[in-house]
DNA sequence: CTATTAAGTTATAGTAACTCGAAGATGGTT
DNA sequence: AACCATCTTCGAGTTACTATAACTTAATAG
C-alpha cells in the first residue's frame, strides 16, 4: 500500500506542509499514522479525506465544524442523518456564495469595461451625468 | 445632502459597525468626515465606495491591495491604466474562484445524494466496491 | 435639573486560520 | 566524519475581523 510524507501530500493536494500539519494537529486527519521516527505517514485514503476537508474549507466551513463532521464520520453509520443535514446546509451556502460571487463579478466587469472605455476615448474629465460613478463615487465632496 | 452614522452604514451595507470602523481606520474610506463630536459622518458616495470595497473583499482581494487601489482612485485619472489592470486581474481570479466553487459544489452534491440513498435504503454496512468511498475514504485501516 | 439610556469614540485584547522560523532528530551520501 | 535533506515540535507573526472596556456626548424621563 502506498504511503506519503507531508511534503508529498502537500504537493498532491496543493496545500502547504504547514497547513497539512496544522490540520493533522487539529484532529482533521484522524487516521494518519506515524513511523518509528515519529514522522507522519499518509495513506491514499488520508489524502482523499484531506481533499474532502479542503472542499469543505474552500466552501467556507470553519475548521471546528469540519472537525465535528470528521468526528461524525468516525463514529459510523448512526450519524448519517446528521451528516446529511450538514452537507445539505453546506450545499445551500455554496449555491448562495456562487450567486453572490457572480453578482460581484458583474460589478467588476462593469469597472473593467469602464476603464477600457476611458483609456480608449482618452477623455480626461467629462461633465456627463455618469461622472460620479466614473470617479468611483468618491469625490462628491470635491465641489 | 444625506448623511449617515456608522450604525446606519452598517445596516445599509450588511457589515458590522466594527468592520466599517476598521476599514475607515485603515484608510479604505478616505472621504468620511467627522462632526464636532468626532463622530464619523458618511455620505451616499462613501457608502457606494464601501460597497465597492466589499465587492473587492468578497472576491478575495486583501485589504492592503484594496487600500492601494483606493489610493490610485484618489490620485486621479492618471492611474486609470493601473486600475484597469488590477480590475482585470480581479476579474480573472473571480471567474476562477467561481469555477472552483462549482466543482466543490458538485462534490458536496454527490455526498448529499449518497447520504440520501443510505438513509432511504437503510443498508447498514454493505460489501460493495464503492464501500470505501461510502465511508468517506477514512477507514481503510479498519480491517 | 439630574439620571438614565443610547450611541458614538479610542485603545486594547481575543480569535481563526494559517504562515513562518528556530532548534533539534534522523537518515542517506560523499 | 561531515553534510544535506527532511522530518519533528514549539512559539511567534499576520490578516481580518470581533469584542470588550472605559469614556464622552446628546436626548429624553421623572
Amino acid at each position: 500500500m502506498a504511503t506519503y510524507s507531508v511534503q508529498q501530500v502537500a504537493k498532491k493536494t496543493g496545500l502547504t506542509t504547514y497547513t497539512v500539519r496544522y490540520y493533522h494537529d487539529h484532529g482533521l486527519l484522524p487516521f494518519v499514522q506515524r513511523d518509528k521516527n515519529n514522522n507522519r505517514v499518509f495513506s491514499d485514503s488520508d489524502i482523499e479525506w484531506l481533499e474532502m476537508v479542503t472542499c469543505l474549507r474552500s466552501t467556507g466551513m470553519p475548521l471546528d465544524q469540519i472537525k465535528n463532521y470528521t468526528n461524525l464520520v468516525v463514529e459510523g453509520e448512526d450519524t448519517v442523518p446528521e451528516r446529511y443535514q450538514i452537507m445539505l446546509d453546506q450545499q445551500k451556502r455554496t449555491i448562495n456564495e456562487i450567486k453572490e460571487l457572480q453578482q460581484h463579478l458583474a460589478t467588476i466587469k462593469f469597472k473593467v469595461d469602464h476603464y477600457a472605455e476611458i483609456m480608449e476615448n482618452h477623455e480626461p474629465d467629462s461633465f456627463e451625468p455618469s461622472n460620479i460613478h466614473e470617479k468611483e463615487s468618491l469625490k462628491t465632496e470635491a465641489k
